[in-house]
DNA sequence: AACCTAAGCAACCGCCGATTG
DNA sequence: GCAATCGGCGGTTGCTTAGGT
């Protein structure tokens, strides 16, 4: 027989999560870790199924997640990244860290479908856009190759560094990780991997209080239409207004918390960042979370951990398992090549160019 | 002010490969 | 080896809000 299920499809809630449901998540999360997550519904008391709160953690309550308007630069990256991999929106969003990729996948759907079919019916000549693999021209042919080319040998050196730190690691987990803020768990999909996780006294999680804090300002800020709705309604309400609250971030450096901190205290006249800070007795929270630069690699132990738990793999390309964090991720290569801010407008010039569909098999 | 429509987003659904008993 | 489940992913749906008439 198999395992036994997960939890009881009898009895589980739908819907729009409650600030309530979140922070008992949160909490458990902090507690155990992330993953596992079939026995979260049970320890928790949470009435949802495993896979409603995986989503959840991932898409909303995991620290070091950007909402709101997408840069210009993501945009682009978007456009390209699509064009090479078509619709993997996990593949893509392990290009940018602070994006899910839910939402990746929502911004294409809403926004750049229509964005590239506008300017594909409009003028297919000189736009930025028209490089995806609906519209491309062969006039490019020699940034295609290097572009290519590139690509083909980060590739190849990234396979030969995971395999040479595999042969090192001796291909078993790591249990020689520091003991806190590094990944305890670089395979969140696998139960097994998380027994023994023990991150309760790590502070990789704080940044999860934040994000709880931000859909509670906007909770708070909309008491009135709440009040008169159900309890979906009200938490439905509460997560559009945090969006809209952080939308007005355009950048990294507007979401961290000592910009939105304050912002909240203003409007609710509650400091609920620091109501959560010591509601879990966590530390550290402002550096935890202004550290969302576009370099998971060379971020903060916490970022890393957060990036392998929700974006762990990237199409077969050579994502690493059970490294410490001096063994640098082979695939960091081509990811920080991809995300070097120095090398973004020679990125965003690429983006001109059109790619064709064979460039995806490279990935294949 | 009321109604209608479109846009945007959060969450669910179904499938697939991996894992476990 | 088999069957059942898990976790992950992509596609889709449904609800809320904004904008227009």
């Amino acid at each position: 027989m198999g395992r036994p299920p997960c939890c009881d499809k009898v009895g589980v809630k739908k819907g729009p999560w409650t600030p309530e449901e979140d922070i008992m998540l949160v909490t458990y999360v902090q507690e155990h870790g992330p993953g596992n997550w079939r026995s979260v519904p049970t320890n928790t008391g949470l009435r949802r199924c495993s896979k409603s709160c995986r989503l959840r953690w991932t898409n909303y309550l995991r620290p070091g997640i950007k909402r709101g308007n997408f840069t210009d630069q993501e945009e682009k990256m978007i456009i390209q990244l699509q064009a090479l991999l078509g619709n993997k929106w996990a593949a893509i969003a392990s290009y940018l860290p602070e994006r899910t990729d839910n939402d990746i996948k929502n911004f294409w759907n809403t926004h750049l479908k229509k964005k590239l079919k506008k300017l594909q019916s409009g003028s297919s000549d000189n736009s930025t856009i028209s490089s995806t693999k609906n519209g491309f021209s062969s006039s490019s042919a020699i940034s295609k190759g290097q572009w290519e080319r590139r690509l083909q040998t980060d590739i190849k050196t990234a396979k030969q560094a995971l395999q040479d730190a595999l042969t090192l690691d001796g291909s078993k987990p790591s249990p020689v990780l520091p003991d806190s803020c590094t990944s305890p768990d670089l395979n969140p999909g696998k139960p097994g991997n998380n027994n023994g996780l023990s991150s309760s006294s790590c502070t990789t999680y704080a940044s999860s209080c934040e994000n709880i804090a931000r859909l509670l300002q906007g909770w708070v800020k909309t008491p009135s239409s709440s009040s008169v709705k159900s309890e979906q309604s009200k938490s439905s309400s509460t997560q559009h207004s945090f969006y809209n609250a952080a939308a007005t971030a355009t950048t990294p450096a507007d979401c961290t918390s000592s910009d939105e901190t304050p912002s909240a205290e203003s409007k609710t006249g509650i400091d609920l960042t620091e109501a959560f800070e010591s509601l879990f007795g966590f530390q550290s929270l402002v550096e935890s979370s202004t550290s969302s630069e576009f370099s998971p690699a060379s971020g903060s132990p916490e970022a890393s951990i957060f990036q392998d738990e929700s974006k762990p793999d990237l199409v077969g390309v050579g994502v690493q398992e059970h490294q410490n964090p001096q063994q640098i991720p082979p695939f960091s290569m081509l990811e920080k090549w991809l995300l070097d801010e120095g090398a973004i407008q020679a990125k965003l010039d690429l983006a001109n160019f059109p790619f064709e569909e064979e460039s995806a098999s490279l990935f294949q």
